[in-house]
DNA sequence: CGACCGCATCGACGTGTGTCGATCCCCTGT
DNA sequence: ACAGGGGATCGACACACGTCGATGCGGTCG
């Protein structure tokens, strides 16, 4: 291969890989750095134990929805606290609050988890069914 | 509307509370604490822009695999923050490193983002093609 | 009207995380 | 053997994050 594309400072005269080296390409296909903070905005929402059981929990619930009082007891996290996590899932757009009377029911957004994965790395090979 | 299923009014200083919430039931289910903590991990290690972006970086490589000094640049980070996020990422079982030579090559796990995503809450209707 | 309750917010504290410069290790070519 | 360069590790620093107790707000019941 053409062993000169490489830049001419770095790597003193090792041809012997192929020219896929260091500085074959300026790699320049990935995500975009605005895209990638959007992601991991979301991502940070998820990426904590406490607020992946939140999730779950209002996920399988038969009603998919609940209140504050029914998830601070499973998590044995004080009521604050809970608050906190679920304001950060609601900020994310992965939860939806509302409140009926002196409750505020929380409930999952339907594709919010989907459109988060779709911006993965190699989402690609995920689809839907 | 059965809005009776809950007791109205959940008695002053009396020492009774027999439902515990204003569900039906102390919403048991979810993923375990273990499963939560598990999968935190994996997402903490992907909740981060330069993170994704080495991903989508490695991903979109023609050879699907690359060496630090070609990433350090797109990402316009120093070396020692490239090769920590790098670790990070081979730490969280996403990235693979193979030393050929002076040069590490990472290239990425084939599966690891995809088991990730099926821990997700409601990921059953993720499939992989 | 007054007491109570569910929930959000505030302030504070300890811990974890991202980033860098400096340094060290290992491999390669002279 | 020596020199050079790629890459990992170290130490340090600023910042963000998770958690709690205390407090404030709005709605509900007696």
């Amino acid at each position: 291969m053409d062993s000169s594309r490489r830049t001419p400072s770095a790597h003193p005269g090792l041809a012997v890989l192929p020219d896929a080296g260091c500085s074959a390409g300026p790699l320049t296909g990935g995500m975009t750095a605005q895209a990638a903070t959007e992601l991991a905005h979301v991502l940070k929402a998820l990426a904590d134990p406490a607020r992946l059981r939140l999730l779950s929990l209002i996920a399988d619930s038969p009603t998919a929805a609940a209140c504050v009082c029914d998830l601070t007891e499973p998590l044995g996290l004080s009521q604050p606290t809970v608050s906190h996590h679920l304001k950060v899932l609601v900020d994310a757009g992965l939860l939806d609050r509302e409140k009926r009377g002196v409750w505020a029911w929380y409930s999952a957004v339907p594709g919010a988890l989907d459109a988060a994965v779709s911006g993965l790395p190699g989402a690609d090979r995920l689809v839907r069914s």
